[in-house]
DNA sequence: GGACTGGTAGCAAACGTTTACTGTAGGGTG
DNA sequence: CACCCTACAGTAAACGTTTGCTACCAGTCC
């Protein structure tokens, strides 16, 4: 493991100038040294000792990046974005799937802590549960003490995301869109009622109802878990319960595609006899059967402007909210009302 | 932020003593000076520096994946995988997606190194190149002499994996199970010949036809991309090329939801007219209409089992390589050829 | 009583960098 | 010619740990 000594010392300089030189600062070195060190750390194969540097600087050039589970689709985007921005300054990416529990989040950021991550970034949403945002409360501050930029990509227990999505106005025309192909009776998979994004999305499909001049009704609203699974369930809780409707809006894709799977199950004709839509517009979308009519989430972008965000607040910057724009996709799965 | 220094004097003790409590060595300490070293420590809310740890054991606790893309539900599985082993250790997890641009992998290896990842785990397969392979192997010699652990996940210019799967007996036992349905014209989306992982799973087709008594037909394998837009195009080329096929096996998932994609825009029946087979059976496999039959690889325990395997070589052991075991999974995408 | 032993504790070096500070030489300026 | 400034080079401290070595103390054994 060649260290900075040994290039000095085959070049003939000191460390000091060895280091000046492999670190390209402006400080003033002759030619001729400059080359020798060049010509030493080639020789020697040298890589810089990046703990030793982090060490100095109480940071390294890793962020780390909090996901509900990186095996999600959204998640991935998202995570891709902020490599995307990372790849670019040379900073590397730790990914850290916490299945949303608190235990597990908690550890990940005390080893980000541990680790001098110049930044954190939080993508998943925050949950309601006092607890356990005390506890994040405490590491947060941490976090900052210790110097590294703290970002969130969705609402959370102490506010608004740094850089987000519009989910409100995104739901909110998806459930436009369905009101202007005549479905009177939309109803609404809406997710965990913990997690502050589910809110979110709740109140944009409450805003497009109003907007629409629809009736709110609660029995169309059913809640449950944000995956496939939840999806699948909540067709059967809604049809055992009875109500009417044509259409189907779900406050994330997985739930949808988990509904379409068990409608397509049951043999309900999608979209004739039901119109079903998504939210996030992940790759997958595209690929079922009818395909699924989504809001388009700039994902890739948000995990981008994320880190980007991160590093003009280490630059001392303090930057602006973002809200990024979303964009309804219509496409197989939802279809006109059929006259009743 | 707070150092070892000021717990040792917060508690009343030298920082060889607060650091022999906060380490959990073996070493003996008082009763009474562990307390107050433990006091003072969450009084002061300290958490190790790791990059200092690591500076000394010119290792730290970090495992780098080397992916194609995280984006690719394949690669999201595996480092998943790699997380769950990680975590049980507190170690944690960098994702470098190379897009199989050797220039961006060289770069990701080159500040693994310098950060003194413990080990590197490459999950996706090497590229038939000889000039990339050149840098790579030195890359990887690099990696070695700065005491990390490397582990392969698929086959690659220098040997086979570690940790695999068995990607022959896979395909293989999927053509035998579209024999077994009566198909006797099965054609292959093969996917980029030059990636080591495709040409294996190429192999296991044609290992299948002769195991089943079928005629090879070069004519009936596409290469292409290895992703959804690749399947779509390789079913365009199929048809143009005019070979009459009842069913049709893909390298990978990607292919397969592409193909199917494009069958149905096309209005070909899936399974009536031809059958479509898939492999790595990733989650979206179950959510298409028809459901995708695939073969089932063991992605999250790879990356498991990847991780462990790395942790045994820094331990010392030279671990025996492990093929895990592939299953065939059908679903509604396939059925019986028709009577001809 | 002296030597030894075992349990604790601390000193200081080492890991590989960066950088403030000091030093030196040479050239320009008054 | 004296002075100063600039360009370059080196010394050494500092970052926060861990750990080999030494030191002290109290028993214990002969």
């Amino acid at each position: 493991m060649t260290s900075i000594t040994e290039v000095a010392r085959l070049a003939g300089v000191s460390t000091a100038t060895a280091s000046r030189v492999i670190g390209a600062t402006g400080y003033p070195v002759s030619a001729a040294a400059r080359q020798r060190v060049l010509d030493a750390a080639l020789a020697l194969d040298y890589v810089p000792n990046a703990l030793a540097q982090g060490l100095l600087k109480s940071r390294i050039a890793v962020v780390g990046v909090i996901v509900h589970d990186i095996t999600d689709p959204y998640f991935a985007e998202v995570v891709r974005g902020v490599e995307d921005g990372a790849a670019a300054d040379a900073y590397l990416v730790i990914t850290c799937s916490s299945d949303r529990d608190p235990q597990r989040e908690n550890s990940y950021v005390r080893l980000l802590r541990s680790m001098r991550a110049a930044a954190v970034v939080f993508a998943g949403s925050g949950l309601d549960d006092p607890m356990r945002n005390e506890e994040l409360a405490r590491h947060l501050d941490g976090l900052r003490a210790n110097g590294a930029a703290v970002v969130h990509l969705s609402p959370h227990a102490f506010g608004a995301p740094e850089v987000g999505v519009d989910n409100v106005a995104g739901i909110a025309a998806m459930v436009a869109a369905l009101a202007g192909m005549g479905h009177r009776r939309i109803a609404f998979l809406a997710g965990p009622p913990a997690l502050y994004v589910a809110r979110e999305r709740l109140a944009g499909y409450r805003r497009g109802l109003v907007e629409a001049g629809l009736e709110p009704d609660a029995s169309l609203i059913q809640h449950g878990t944000f995956d496939a699974d939840g999806g699948a369930a909540a067709i059967d809780a809604l049809r055992a319960g009875g109500p009417e409707f044509t259409a189907l809006c779900c406050a994330n894709d997985l739930l949808a595609l988990g509904a379409l799977r068990r409608l397509t199950e049951l043999g309900v004709d999608v979209p004739g006899r039901i119109s079903v839509a998504g939210f996030d517009d992940i790759s997958v979308a595209r690929m079922t059967a009818p395909p699924l009519s989504s809001v388009r989430l700039p994902l890739r972008e948000l995990g981008r402007r994320g880190y980007e965000h991160a590093m003009r607040q280490l630059a001392g910057v303090a930057p602006a909210r973002i809200l990024l724009p979303t964009q309804v996709m219509l496409r197989g799965s939802t279809a006109s009302a059929a006259p009743s």
